[in-house]
DNA sequence: TATAAGCACAACCATTTGGTTGTGCAATTT
DNA sequence: AAATTGCACAACCAAATGGTTGTGCTTATA
């Protein structure tokens, strides 16, 4: 298997999501987040982890607390795909209209 | 772990993405999917499975041939809950506005 | 009727995932 | 100075993941 660490593999994860919308509301730190979690502090710490390999959050030191901001800019590369597979999806009949058309010519 | 079947672990895979976007320009049968794929049937075969536990596709038998069509619709979940996360971000900051305004009024 | 095409099913494999507990260190508070 | 808070690191675990090969069945084609 492969490690994969991009913004797919990012909102895999349902509590990842929840973290990302958690954190979408202001910068936190681990304690903070791991409020009304249902998961432990190191569970979350490893979510944590991944997220940071992903880009999607940014990790500074103050004293003795770890706070955590979302950086949100490659959820574009998400949509972008989407509207991507919804576009092919729309032109899909296209080719086939073309052919029949050219076809109806001859 | 969780077996997890929703359209953000369908998504996830690069290789599901390859299939879905393959199928959005129409309705393939699997050994149109693998052509070019780099991966074995079985392997395709797999992850046809898993998109099908996510109803990202439909299959349909016909004669000796499985054709899979793309079902794009739940894909809207992933940009609502992308445009939810920018929204709280656009936001972030209203709250302290807010309670700074109000701190002023004191 | 042979042969080939298309596929399903099973077994196998190494690695990743998503969690846990346990230990210990550094920075605050009391 | 002592207790507490916040966190990092390690080890462990079962299950899931993403691939492979091998076998055999059914449906077309030559």
């Amino acid at each position: 298997m492969i490690e994969r660490r991009d913004v797919y593999q990012a909102i895999a994860d349902p509590t990842r999501r929840m973290i990302i919308q958690k954190l979408s509301g202001g910068a936190l730190n681990i304690g903070q987040i791991v409020e009304d979690s249902g998961i432990t502090r190191q569970g979350i710490a490893k979510h944590l982890k991944v997220l940071n390999e992903c880009g999607m959050i940014t990790l500074t030191q103050k004293g003795r607390e770890q706070f955590c901001e979302a950086r949100l800019d490659q959820l574009d590369e998400v949509v972008d795909w989407v509207n991507e597979s919804r576009k092919l999806w729309g032109q899909r009949f296209e080719k086939l209209d073309k052919f029949l058309a050219e076809t109806k010519k001859l």
